[in-house]
DNA sequence: CCCGAGTA
DNA sequence: TACTCGGGG
């Protein structure tokens, strides 16, 4: 999870526009450091059958997240993006009671999809399978089996997978973090794209639909927009709540959070001078900003683009996994063909200057 | 999530 | 061309 509510802040709170617009061929050549988790709970999330249930294999497996990170890479692949999978480590120990809450959570939700479905209430029933996703580590491991046959580098984070991904941002290494979170902005990640692997359109809870395109957000700009330092960002996402304290302050959202940073200038004063956040016991302030601002991280990390290998993707996926040959073998070929005419294109690009 | 078939 | 629906495993 981590920040995401803030685009309201974005839109409405700064002096310049922030969020730009993008399509997904505007990141074509350019390498992206997917959150893989990020990705991860969106396809278990989403890719489910009628009745709200997880697609699987024969023996019972889950596959939805292997045929999302298949069709939406090779889509990317095919548009010549070069992804780049950061995967979690360990998690911070403020984290651990955000995960066992969130567990609390599915189990309930659980409970309450069974009567669902007996019920009959399939709306609801495939709305709560939406909150019961599991990540377990079986699947974690066929994620990086099935990116490290379609060429894509799989890292290991340390720590938050987030905060690796924003490092080798920073370096220069990929050119942004793509997530869904805000979190790499506030590790210090330059630059974030949002949307990416999120299709065009989407139906709202309210039941409106909307278009979705891939945003981009600059940190400096953010910076600039919002008149905050980096450490205010930091200070602004503690008031409205991390990963690494989620109940934030009551009654302290996005428009509180700003104006109380704009008028005290950092949370420690805030803390003195504001009940909504001096009334509540909150002693992690120093620590949960240290991780921001010295995220566990490893520096200099690099990696090297391997193969789309068609072979080897569908011996895992049909032989051993039950997909449909004849289903994804299109697919497979046309996105090997793109990556092959591309390379020719660039290694062209390179001789020639 | 993505796709394809069916429909207008 | 635009949208909805069902299926994918």
């Amino acid at each position: 999870m981590g920040v995401t509510n803030l685009s309201a802040v974005l839109k409405e709170l700064s002096t310049i526009p922030i969020i730009e617009e993008k399509k997904v061929e505007d990141f074509s050549g350019k390498s992206l450091a997917f959150d893989a988790f990020n990705v991860l709970y969106q396809f278990l999330a989403t890719i489910r059958d009628s009745r709200g249930m997880s697609l699987t294999d024969s023996e019972g497996r889950t596959t939805s997240h292997l045929i999302g990170l298949l069709t939406r890479n090779s889509q990317l692949l095919s548009k010549g993006l070069k992804p780049v999978f950061v995967f979690d480590g360990k998690s911070h120990e403020l984290k651990r009671s955000t995960i066992e809450r969130r567990s609390e959570i599915k189990e309930k939700a659980e409970k309450e999809y069974k009567e669902a479905l007996k019920m009959g209430d399939m709306e609801r029933a495939k709305s709560l399978g939406q909150r019961i996703s599991r990540l377990d580590s079986n699947m974690i491991d066929d994620s990086k089996k099935l990116l490290d046959l379609m060429g894509i580098p799989v890292i290991q984070a340390p720590g938050e997978g987030e905060a690796q991904a924003a490092q080798i941002a920073s370096e220069g290494t990929v050119y942004a973090v793509a997530s869904q979170d805000y979190d790499s902005l506030l590790f210090g990640g330059p630059i974030l794209v949002r949307n990416l692997n999120i299709s065009g359109r989407r139906t709202l809870p309210s039941g409106h639909v909307r278009m979705i395109y891939p945003q981009e957000i600059h940190l400096d700009k953010m910076q600039k927009g919002l008149g905050f330092t980096r450490e205010q960002l930091i200070d602004l996402g503690i008031l409205m709540g991390t990963d690494f304290n989620p109940d934030g302050f009551r009654g302290v959202g996005a428009k509180t959070a700003f104006k109380f940073l704009k008028k005290h200038g950092d949370f420690l004063t805030i803390r003195k001078n504001e009940k909504k956040v001096s009334s509540v016991p909150f002693d992690n302030y120093e620590e949960i900003r240290d991780i921001f601002l010295h995220p566990n991280v490893k520096k200099g990390v690099t990696f090297s683009f391997g193969e789309y290998d068609v072979e080897g993707i569908l011996h895992f996926l049909v032989e051993e996994r039950g997909f449909n040959a004849d289903r994804y073998k299109n697919l497979l070929r046309s996105t090997a063909e793109s990556i092959e005419t591309m390379n020719k294109q660039t290694s062209l690009d390179d001789f020639f200057g």
